[in-house]
RNA sequence: GGCGACGUGGCCGAGUGGUUAGGCAGCGGACUGCAAAUCCGUGUACCCCAGUUCGAUCCUGGGCGUCGCCUCCA
């Protein structure tokens, strides 16, 4: 049984999708007018990884991540690079998609654009005058707060409260301090659609209301993102649905906690961010995922190198032991490990699924699968014969399947993986490794060991195995 | 000021009212020409104080500390 914690009700609850086996997701996407930095990769790492389980469920997922392609700082952005501001979205969705795919996130089903709904929130903003949640001040329209009596569900606050501990800017147009705007009224030589209240353009919040009823209907199963969106964006998409439909709005919320630098969050105002594109130039984009893996979703994840170089290893230890499991060559003698081979994927497929349903809990699914990493590197000591070794090898198969599918780790095969940083030309690296082996075999050691450290010192590691010499190609890092 | 989260062994990080998380690093052993990898063994861990309990790291109360939201933000 899965149990996801839903922000509304501030416990795990028990997930049951509106309609039987088909579940809808909606999760808020970037503000595109700069580079995503790693507190995306978080958000969108995280919401990939409960969709790709969900799938691994059986559910039929339809996922819709929007773009926000107009607001205040693409407008800034675009007049301080002098760039028309469609031009400036379009390259950073496309730069966006490039980071998510280099990430190994899976297109979301729908990407839909405020820019292309402007219609449908004008429609939303005269529903909600119709019925008395906003009003028309000046040219903008704003939510009237105080007439949504559920106002702070989500966050867990009182109107009241709020009010009492105040500290923010008063606004002439507005009833109330805590209304929000739902259409703004055009300054000169902004970007400005016609409404019945005349040029203008949306605020924020309204465009998730309108993309998500208009893709999935509502109520639609969950909607996400990160933490710091639940107040004011989704306690504001609550208000504005859930007033204009008359019905619920999304039946979970799940949010994703920080990603912390030196114990404070990373974000644009404090400057404390890395863009994925600078990460990944110093380490290969399945690290940076491995790495989304090891903390609960809900909680911080502090960044740092130290903890990159940790992700690596613990991916170097995983593709070893599959390295080694496909250069094994069974005998005719040697146990029987078939019994022992199924026993672990049994226990592996309970122990994962038991991690997962349990809110998405990654830490305690990798605890799982380092299991079988050291019961298999166990049993290949033990030397499976002809008729175990196949038995181990699907057993292996079957737990990285998963692996792969719903963590989205370990996609490069072995003999890629120690490839991928190679310094110099394979060529030449045999020759020294042809080289070493001569010497070895006229038992001059001293140049044989000064063959291994003259390689270590470009990264590359050298192993001797029964069957000869193989190597391993680490990144040389400048830094630490 | 209002609301909330967190504090686990050298580091990271799950979890639980009494019985092994896991990873990284260290130490001892096996293996190796030596290594590496791997395996085996190895750590008086749960911020402080009080309470509930036969028993609390896990529950309750208080304290200290760190962080977050309340303003754009994944």
């Amino acid at each position: 049984m899965l149990r996801v914690f839903n922000t509304l009700s501030n416990t795990k609850e028990e997930f049951k999708p509106i309609n039987e086996n088909k579940v809808n997701m909606y999760v808020c996407g970037v503000t595109v007018y700069d580079f995503c930095h790693v507190g995306h990769a978080r958000s969108s790492g995280v919401f990939d990884i409960i969709r790709r389980y969900l799938l691994h469920k059986g559910y039929d997922v339809t996922f819709v991540k929007n773009f926000t392609d107009i607001d205040d700082k693409i407008i800034k952005r675009s007049n301080e690079a002098n760039i028309p501001w469609t031009e400036l979205t379009a390259k950073f969705m496309d730069e966006h998609n490039a980071d998510m795919d280099s990430l190994n996130i899976l297109r979301p089903t729908h990407t839909p654009k405020a820019t292309d709904y402007i219609k449908q929130m004008i429609e939303m903003c005269e529903t909600l005058i119709n019925k008395g949640f906003a009003y028309e001040s000046n040219g903008d329209i704003y939510y009237r707060v105080q007439k949504f009596e559920e106002y702070g569900k989500l966050s867990h606050r009182k109107l009241e409260d709020m009010m009492a501990g105040a500290r923010i800017e008063v606004n002439d147009n507005k009833e109330n301090p805590f209304d929000f705007v739902l259409w703004k009224a055009a300054k000169p030589g902004e970007p400005s659609w016609t409404s019945p209240w005349g040029e203008g353009r949306p605020g924020w919040h309204i465009e998730c209301s309108v993309m998500s009823e208009d893709i999935l209907g509502l109520p639609f199963d969950i909607h996400g993102g990160g933490k710091d969106l639940v107040f004011p964006h989704h306690e504001n998409e609550i208000a504005q649905s859930e007033a204009a439909c008359g019905c619920m709005f999304s039946k979970y919320w799940i949010h994703n906690g920080f990603v912390n630098v030196n114990q404070e969050k990373m974000s644009k105002s404090l400057g404390n961010f890395f863009t994925i594109r600078d990460v990944l130039k110093e380490f290969d984009a399945e690290i940076v995922r491995y790495f989304l893996l090891t903390t609960h979703y809900r909680s911080s994840l502090d960044f740092s190198q130290d903890h990159l170089l940790e992700a690596e290893k613990s991916l170097n230890r995983i593709y070893t032991m599959l390295d080694e499991l496909n250069r094994f060559n069974p005998g005719k003698k040697g146990v029987d490990v078939t019994a022992e081979a199924e026993k672990m994927v049994e226990t592996f497929m309970q122990k994962f699924e038991a991690a997962m349903d349990d809110d998405f809990n990654t830490p305690e699914a990798l605890a799982a699968m380092f299991e079988v990493i050291r019961e298999t590197n166990t049993l290949l000591a033990s030397k499976p014969n002809k008729i175990g070794f196949p038995a181990l090898l699907k057993a292996v198969e079957t737990v990285f399947c998963v692996i792969k599918s719903v963590l989205g780790v370990t996609k490069y095969s072995p003999e890629e993986w120690f490839r991928i940083n190679l310094s110099i030309p394979e060529d030449e690296l045999n020759a020294k490794i042809q080289a070493r082996t001569d010497a070895k075999k006229n038992k001059d050691f001293a140049t044989a060991d000064n063959i291994r450290n003259e390689l270590l010192e470009v990264g590359i590691e050298l192993q001797d195995t029964i069957d000869g010499t193989i190597y391993r190609a680490s990144k040389i890092r400048t830094f630490s």
